[in-house]
DNA sequence: AAAAACTGCAACCGCCAGATA
DNA sequence: CTATCTGGCGGTTGCAGTTTT
């Protein structure tokens, strides 16, 4: 039919590129232009089909080809464009001089897609990662029927069940979720759950957990059930350096960060107060990670908002996977 | 030091659309 | 109109170098 593979001549060489190959190519090209690929490698004396020749010109031989890290101008455009192109690698490319869809493709895949994912954005759709809904609806999770050993703050679980909270919160935080694996039971599991809570607006975003502040806190409520929360805190990518103190929570800042001073009520654990002082100047970002749940099902945190008032609640329910 | 795992990237594969016989 | 050829494209593979165990 109309289509045709190089492989299934036989004798064509494949693979990697010889520099004694390369020079034949260019030589050729050089002398003769850009014609018709399928008689390139015959008259340039290439085992090679034309194809393969018209690629190794495109991506590699060709003088105008750009090559090296992609500058962050570049990135940039790429990333505009692909939310609006998605994977049209050659019009993302055509507005790149100098730089192949190949290229561009690779680093997108390699890269891109996963700076992406690590601020918690959906490469595909540039938007922030699934919400619990959809993995409910997709049957990813399920809820453990246990109730709560905790008692809900009143403040946010007043009316329906967790499980309601959850479905009906805006899910700003892709692992807001505390995953179990099949059979694992979730007493005394300790997970790797990160979450954060975003100051300025709330986007979701995976924490970089590079360069982090670090603090641990023990929480238990009344019925002697506990956790440990160890939290980072982090600002949006830039260095830190920071001094904690878990024991009065009063936090300095420095070096890279934007100043930042605390003032407030950060969190409450299930009505056991952290009383952790907070507020910032510019973005920033609370991380929390290694989350031990010794005895529950579920658990809130609530953070303060950056409104005098403002509270934001995140609830983390215990979650098995069938 | 060696093996395994990971990563980046060049190249290949298969499909498609347009051109041509 | 149909068959074939060709170039273009996006997805995928596999190699080589690097990092981790």
């Amino acid at each position: 039919m109309g289509r045709h593979s190089c492989s299934v001549k036989p004798k064509l060489r494949k693979g990697l590129w010889s520099p004694e190959e390369d020079e034949k190519l260019l030589k050729y090209i050089t002398r003769f232009g850009v014609g018709c690929w399928s008689s390139v490698p015959k008259l340039a004396g290439l085992q090679r089909c034309g194809k393969s020749c018209r690629l190794r010109w495109i991506n590699y031989l060709r003088p105008d080809v750009k090559r090296g890290t992609f500058s962050q101008q570049e990135e940039n455009i790429i990333l505009d464009l692909h939310q609006v192109l998605g994977n049209r690698w050659a019009q993302i490319a055509s507005q790149l001089p100098g730089r192949t869809d190949n290229e561009i493709k690779n680093f997108w895949n390699s890269c891109l897609k996963k700076k992406l994912m690590k601020q918690g954005i959906d490469p595909n759709t540039h938007k922030p990662i699934t919400n619990i809904n959809t993995c409910v609806k997709e049957n990813k999770i399920q809820f453990l029927e246990k109730p709560s050993k905790f008692v809900p703050s009143s403040s946010s679980l007043e009316t329906g069940s967790i499980r309601d909270t959850i479905l009906s919160k805006s899910v700003r935080d892709p692992l807001f979720l505390v995953e179990f694996g099949s059979g694992i039971n979730p007493i005394g599991y300790t997970s790797n759950i990160l979450t954060h809570y975003h100051q300025t607006n709330y986007e979701t975003s995976l924490p970089n957990l590079a360069s982090l502040d670090h603090q641990t806190a023990d929480f238990s409520d009344l019925s002697g059930s506990k956790m440990t929360i160890n939290s980072f805190m982090m600002n949006e990518g830039r260095d830190s350096s920071s001094t904690t103190n878990s024991s009065n929570m009063n936090t300095s800042l420095s070096a890279g960060f934007q100043p930042m001073r605390f003032e407030g009520e950060m969190y409450q654990l299930n009505g056991v107060d952290a009383k952790y002082e907070q507020a910032c100047l510019g973005q920033w970002q609370l991380h929390m990670h290694d989350v031990q749940v010794n005895n529950a099902s579920d658990f809130s945190i609530y953070s303060m908002g950056s409104l005098p008032g403002e509270y934001m609640t995140d609830v983390f329910h215990c979650i098995r996977y069938d």
